[in-house]
DNA sequence: GATATATTTCTATATTTCTCGAATTATAGA
DNA sequence: TCTATAATTCGAGAAATATAGAAATATATC
């Protein structure tokens, strides 16, 4: 399990990354993390809120995490996962690399993403 | 095809463009239109840059067409293509809604980015 | 130790996606 | 019109992905 997303994201990795986001369950599961925040939210409740089979979601978390955009860790029974904004940064900023070529403040907030590189987050809770 | 980027991105929306993105040939190709800006890149040019195939490379322009993500317009024999940045701008809102939930500020440009929403790229060439 | 809760892993089937050869369409110039 | 260039569409086989039932693992409580 690598998290390169801290350094350089290579496109492997950003594949990986939209592949997992590509898929309506999957994704609807990361935009309720990124809402959560730092706090997150146990698989429980993730199945709960989504209506998924635990099986099922426990997959796509699988997958989720695997690409880094997620992280767990264990509470008693229950497994909290919350999503790592360090690593979305770097997705983004790996997608809008070099955006205008040379000319980027023409392309407003994207660029400022894209050239604020992986610093982004961290004052994230 | 469907352009709703611009204002309401919805979940069926956002799935279509991540899978676009989800595929090396066709990320290397948005990345490089990315990079291009708003001049673009003729079909034949991106098939020599990527060494794609010229009807392999026609497939991935059309998926990424279909998404908005980018769009074509024909000169000549040749079709160029361009990233459509508000496109982008619009789906990179969309994953970072409500970001860390009424604190969207302790998540930096990410967090800005989904704040400023589709205004972002209005002053792109 | 025994039982209940929470989550994951295994396995198989169904579905979707990828790639490339061949044929087709569109435009430009002789 | 004829020819060349540029790009797209079609079709089929191969590969990858999605889903859910059943079984297994981990933790907590009695």
């Amino acid at each position: 399990m690598k998290f390169l997303y801290s350094r350089i994201m290579e496109q492997t990795d950003a594949v990986a990354a939209l592949s997992a986001l590509a898929h309506p369950g999957r994704l609807e599961v990361f935009r309720l993390l990124v809402k959560a925040g730092h706090a997150g939210m146990a698989a429980g409740k993730i199945a709960e809120a989504t209506g998924t089979l635990p099986n099922t979601l426990s997959t796509g978390l699988s997958i989720l995490s695997h690409t880094g955009l997620i992280r767990s860790r264990r509470d008693g029974r229950s497994v909290i996962y919350s999503a790592d904004f360090e690593a979305m940064s770097g997705l983004l900023t790996f997608l809008m690399e070099d955006c205008c070529s040379g000319e980027p403040a023409i392309c407003g907030p994207v660029a400022d993403l894209a050239r604020s590189g992986t610093s982004a987050t961290e004052g994230c809770a």
